[in-house]
DNA sequence: TATGAATGAGCGTTCATTCAT
DNA sequence: TATGAATGAACGCTCATTCAT
């Protein structure tokens, strides 16, 4: 996991049911889509989707559940690849989460999004995984601070804008647009700078 | 409309019912929520909620539009207040949109997440308002650069980054917690004014 | 209550979907009847019948406790007329037994035979209904043979074997077979006085 | 076949498979039953299942037609072995009907309570198994009636009777009881005795 | 023999909606 | 205005069964 190359999006991981679901739940919400949709996006009859999950919430609980280890996968090896500038950190934090919100639109997207419509168990253990997530920013921000490198009043506050600003390319972002994953990161790297008071 | 106090939001504006369906749709989104529990939330029968609107889609719509509409005439009569100054535009839509996506909280969650359970005519509508939003900020952002008050590169991108930051204030405020809306209102301006380069 | 007539059943007290539903399960069985038959032998829709019930088991559980209330309170009623009478009680006993399964003979199949198709509450509830009217029999049994009228050696033993002879009429009576179910409440009552040593 | 030891239960003769789909029966009854929850109680997988029997039909028909067969065995043997003495005849046949009920008591249970869940042919075949049956207690009721032996007035009524009687011993024994299978068969044989005048 | 993977048909239940009153 | 009663269509899911391997 050390050696995880976190700005490497060449291969999805997800299984080809997972991608069908993912497409069609983005499209429609989880509410709005009914299982035999999600069979027939997969190409399956609907005993066979339930031949390969439990129910229809076990599929959106496994793309929840691997979209948020994904992304804290990548956050890990973009905090250790940092080292201990608290300027760099937060720089590929950024990076990261800016990437992985373009290049992985639509997981993102539900991971955001349908929380909500999870049950209690699963949907606790997500939160906790978003509140990881945060977390790690929140103290990102604070080593900044303490250090005297940032102008931070708020961090959990400024962590919560930088996280649904980050978000948010998960939107709007199309790979036919005329800006790429990285040239976004970029831009959102300086964003956080400038939020932080560097630059 | 141009004398319009658009900081006040003492007054809720929405009618029992549909504020009882804003609360509904929150907790658990538009499909995700049937016109049973609309109605038992509501105090009504079933045949009495469609006394009220012809369908469970006329609501949503009614709630969509009396949103995009509500925000849009707060951010014409904060531009109105702006006069000439674009630093003042800046800081007065900012100040506008985190006012409405904190007291408005739960109006503004639902614009943004249930614009795709619209059906085509009135979700065009709703993108048509969404995006006139958008441009506001666009053409003060392009103004502040051409003025060289601003140092922006991409207008359009900056505004998506700003109005998603706003956007979040919507997902977590809440009223029980330690900040008050006008005092997150001057945060995000401040964030924004960081982000065009002032301070 | 104390008044009530325990001989007469020509009212039938269920309301209709009920008798329907009573017939159905009799012919197929709780778990081989499906809610959609159900449904068209009550001359309903399928949500029509979930307007009135809130599940198939409801509609099971209804009948089942009605059952055993009828067969209850004339059991009871029953006893009352016989007063301090031991044999008159064991007499007037199986011949309330004997009717009711006559009469009612498809409400008493499905109350001996569905027990095991209700959930665990409503079983409960069922079975102690049932030990109660076994309880009943045991106890006339035990005071016949205290007061030196009956030879039993058993009575736990014997009541459940008179019982089951009785449950049996529910399993071949016709009316339009030869026999009344008047004169078959006599017959057994005769089998019930020479097994208890009597005659 | 007509020296079988009809008294001797010791070797089930059922195949395993048969004898977990038994349980599983009594249990949940056929319709409440699953073929996956047969494969599962048996070991096997579910085309396991379907290598051994053509259908979740054939299972319950196996079983019913094993279980009429091993009692009118049993019953021609006991028959057999009575002679001509009347009073034995009844004697024997109730001590038989009494062990099997007690010994096999699952399999009897079944043979009793499915014979609506078997298909038009399967089903004519075991109704004309327990018909049989009926009619060799009936013959031995008018036998001893005709001799002045027994005081019957309606024979099939009182065999009836009598094979309810005995049934319902396969819906309460338990092995873990105080009663062995011999006693009960003793006490039952005393019963018929009674109800035919005889003590 | 044995099983992973699949399916058409049907399950119990709920959906948004309507209508007679 | 208001509602008890109803419905066609669809929901999530499981049924008994099959087939390629």
């Amino acid at each position: 996991m050390g050696e995880m190359d976190w700005r490497n999006f060449e291969q999805d991981s997800l299984p080809p049911l997972l991608r069908c679901a993912v497409k069609t739940f983005v499209a429609h919400g989880y509410h709005g889509t009914s299982t035999r949709t999600l069979a027939r996006a997969a190409g399956l009859s609907l005993p066979g989707l339930y031949y390969h999950f439990a129910s229809k919430h076990a599929i959106i609980v496994a793309i929840m559940d691997l979209a948020m280890d994904d992304l804290w996968r990548r956050s890990l090896a973009a905090h250790a690849e940092a080292g201990d500038d608290v300027v760099l950190q937060l720089g590929l934090h950024i990076q990261c989460l800016a990437l992985f919100h373009a290049h992985r639109r639509e997981l993102a997207f539900l991971a955001s999004t349908e929380l909500r419509s999870l049950e209690p168990e699963a949907q606790a253990r997500s939160i906790a995984a978003r509140d990881r997530q945060e977390y790690l920013l929140i103290d990102i921000l604070r080593l900044g601070a303490t250090r005297g490198a940032f102008d931070v009043a708020d961090a959990s506050q400024l962590a919560r804008a930088l996280i649904t600003m980050c978000t948010g390319i998960s939107q709007w972002f199309s790979t036919a647009g005329p800006l790429s994953p990285g040239s976004i990161a970029n831009d959102y790297v300086r964003y956080a700078q400038r939020l932080v008071g560097l630059v």
